[in-house]
DNA sequence: AACTCGTGGCC
DNA sequence: TGGCCAAGAGT
């Protein structure tokens, strides 16, 4: 798959982003000098779908609890799923579990630099794969989230916002953005993402900070509003993730394991209740005891062999 | 390829 | 107020 990035986009952009990106980057916990590539994917798996403000509090409290792999591995998955506490997707927090298990086992406690090896860890993809090479190993790789295919779609394509995704294109766009060097292409992938979280953002974006203005594809068409189909927004109230996410809520407060009556209360409508329950049962995010009541799933802390 | 999976804050 | 959004992944 080639890029369709204009040739002009490919000089001054990149430059201009990083330029901006030393100067004005947030100072977020996993930027500070000395943090791991494990501190990195933490970071990452906890920022999917998730704010920045949100996970802050978390990743600090893990990193002093859990500093290496193998630390995390060795603890029970109810507890892992408990400390990730509201921070929502659960299921994260087990795929995290798993691949700090898998890390310690199949990878010496090393959270790996290349992509394929990271694709083959639980809850790791395209794009968490490539930012933990990036901002983890300071390594040339194109970096694809929602704020980069935003900042791509309207300073190189002038388009009001990114369209469906189209992962190998999108990959090659970004690609075609960086500069040769791993450790400045790496600053470079910081940045595009860093821009699209604080300035070319979603809704009114501050294109009068925006340090890539001049040469802004968007700006130049006039800023046209983007025309395309658009994902259709979840909605919340009333859905199993609700369900669940209440179901879920009873389980991590409680210290020990609870009788079903205590999560049939948070729910009126039973056939759902126990669809959704059911559901935490199957993902191993809930488990049933032989006396018939429920708790986190994967109490027992992990038997080390 | 479309759908599912939590949660909370914001304009 | 409530639709919309926030560093995706798995199926």
């Amino acid at each position: 798959m080639t890029s369709t990035v204009p040739r002009a986009a490919l000089t001054e952009l990149p430059a201009r982003t990083a330029e901006w990106f030393r100067a004005h980057a947030r100072d977020l916990p996993w930027r500070r000098p000395g943090t791991t590539p494990w501190g990195v994917l933490v970071s990452e798996f906890m920022l999917q779908q998730t704010p920045v403000s949100r996970v802050e509090p978390v990743w600090l409290r893990w990193m002093a609890e859990w500093p290496v792999p193998s630390a995390l591995a060795a603890e029970s998955r109810a507890e892992v799923v408990r400390a990730w506490g509201k921070l929502g997707y659960p299921r994260r927090a087990m795929r995290l579990h798993a691949a700090a298990q898998a890390i310690a086992t199949e990878h010496g406690d090393r959270v790996p630099s290349d992509v394929a090896a990271l694709e083959a860890l639980p809850g790791v993809g395209s794009y968490t794969a490539r930012a933990v090479v990036a901002f983890g190993y300071g390594l040339r790789a194109p970096v694809v989230d929602t704020n980069v295919r935003r900042v791509v779609a309207r300073a190189v394509h002038g388009a009001g916002d990114a369209g469906p995704a189209r992962t190998r294109a999108d990959l090659a766009d970004v690609d075609a953005l960086l500069p040769a060097e791993d450790a400045e292409a790496a600053v470079v992938s910081a940045a595009l993402m860093e821009l699209g979280a604080v300035v070319c953002t979603a809704r009114s974006p501050r294109c009068g900070v925006c340090p890539v203005h001049a040469e802004c594809a968007w700006v130049a068409a006039g800023r046209p509003e983007y025309t395309g189909p658009r994902r259709p927004v979840q909605g919340f109230a009333g859905t199993d993730r609700q369900v669940r996410g209440r179901l879920l809520d009873v389980l991590r407060a409680a210290e020990h394991p609870v009788p079903k009556a205590e999560l049939d209360a948070v729910w009126a409508d039973g056939a759902q209740r126990d669809r959704c329950l059911d559901s935490l049962l199957v993902d191993g995010l809930a488990e049933q005891f032989a006396d018939g009541r429920f708790a986190l799933g994967g109490t027992a802390p992990r038997t080390t062999d």
